[in-house]
DNA sequence: AACTATTTATAAGA
DNA sequence: TTCTTATAAATAGTT
């Protein structure tokens, strides 16, 4: 439509094309508008121009996002893409599960979420809790205990060093203290998802096998410094953690 | 373009509506297709009909995954695509962060995932849970009492029918009765986002005025009772889990 | 689904 | 870039 008709296929003049790319590209537009309107549908373009440029359209009200979140769900005869749509629909799924159950527990605002649950439901959950209670207090002994051995351990070594013997004592003890030291050292997160990026890869047992930043002597009392840094509660996601890279 | 101008409004024939809706979609797609050639640019474009039914261009190669990709991944000046993406990011984030809570406290190995705390973070996992338990337990508390009172209402209904009075008795009791049988009452989930499940876009409180393909809250509407269908155990996380390369 | 009378989009020129 | 205009394309209403 113009002076002349067009060949299909890249228009080689820069210019020229970086016109009927405008041209054209608003063109695109009113129509996808026009059709949205006319009748009734939901629409979502997205361009990218040679240059890398993005221009978008989506249909008010909605968002690109929600057409992709649809598109995402829609059933579609593509076999590659059906699988990682399922996959993350799944997984988005299943962790809001995941965290509408924590967010029961452990919410800030637990009193209105309480206000759904059965008699029978809180129950449950306060054996469930109460049982995780027992599990954590269990563990904050162990840790304590170990550093109490840990401390004689120390008062002893000192003393030998004061009173002149070298530090070649009772290898058992010796061992104890080092598998304290150990355990009680900061570790990445075990729970934290192997894949996140931010994270690094936590959960394999096997980890850490090389005691590269054991520091022995340093951390014996200052038990895990660096830990002291995470905090219970989740810190304002980073951007860097944000890299969505393989997503789809 | 046609016999008459045409108004931008819905066409209210639904086949006159739906001829057009092929026509122009067709349309669309041809002049979608020619922008990608002609300019060599890189374009997506879904439709989804009014009765829900979805249609895809993308300029080949490319596919549509790809290109929503590059949109999410794309600097964009504009504040409110940020937004999204950053939205999509941060709730990703936030709800990993707060399942892996969840599995600390609820989850099955949780024996393992309480190695890696310090005895600092023990304390204050154990004071918030206390805290958390203290809530259920007055809240089951207060739901029992109400279940009493009820039940006595109940008897002094019933001996008052057996003698043969009306059902017209003390209206702040059957009031009290009433307002225990509601907040004893299943509600839908106030947890449970609003939004659309896969997109994380639910922060937009705006959202979904059309209520027209509502499934994904469908459940949120279903009342406690359902709730026993959720377990407070997580379940075994199951294999897909596996496959999310560095989503979660 | 085909057919046109028209409207719309746009290529080239200014 | 924007405007103009001749012409190609799209399409509304009809068959």
């Amino acid at each position: 439509m113009g002076r002349g008709k067009v060949e299909l296929k890249k228009i080689e003049n820069p210019t020229n094309r970086q016109v009927t790319f405008s041209k054209r590209r608003m063109g695109l537009f009113k129509k996808a508008n026009e059709l949205a309107i006319l009748c009734d549908a939901q629409i979502g373009v997205i361009i990218f121009s040679g240059s890398g440029r993005m221009y978008e359209y989506s249909s008010s009200p909605w968002r690109i996002a929600n057409i992709f979140d649809r598109y995402l769900k829609a059933p579609s005869t593509r076999f590659e893409e059906m699988d990682i749509q399922q996959k993350i629909i799944q997984e988005m799924t299943r962790m809001k599960d995941e965290r509408n159950r924590l967010r029961i527990i452990m919410g800030q605002n637990m009193g209105e979420d309480l206000a759904s649950f059965s008699v029978e439901d809180l129950s449950n959950l306060e054996q469930q809790m109460e049982f995780s209670l027992y599990k954590v207090r269990l563990r904050k002994q162990e840790l304590l205990d170990q550093q109490l051995l840990e401390m004689r351990h120390r008062e002893m070594h000192m003393s030998e060093e004061q009173s002149g013997y070298l530090c070649l004592m009772n290898p058992a003890a010796r061992g104890q203290c080092q598998a304290a030291e150990m355990s009680g050292n900061p570790r990445p997160f075990p729970w934290w998802d192997a894949g996140a990026s931010a994270s690094g890869s936590g959960s394999q047992s096997s980890q850490r096998p090389h005691g590269r930043d054991a520091e022995p002597s340093v951390a014996a009392l200052q038990l895990s410094p660096h830990l002291h840094g995470y905090r219970l509660q989740p810190r304002q996601p980073n951007l860097q953690d944000a890299n969505l890279h393989g997503w789809l």
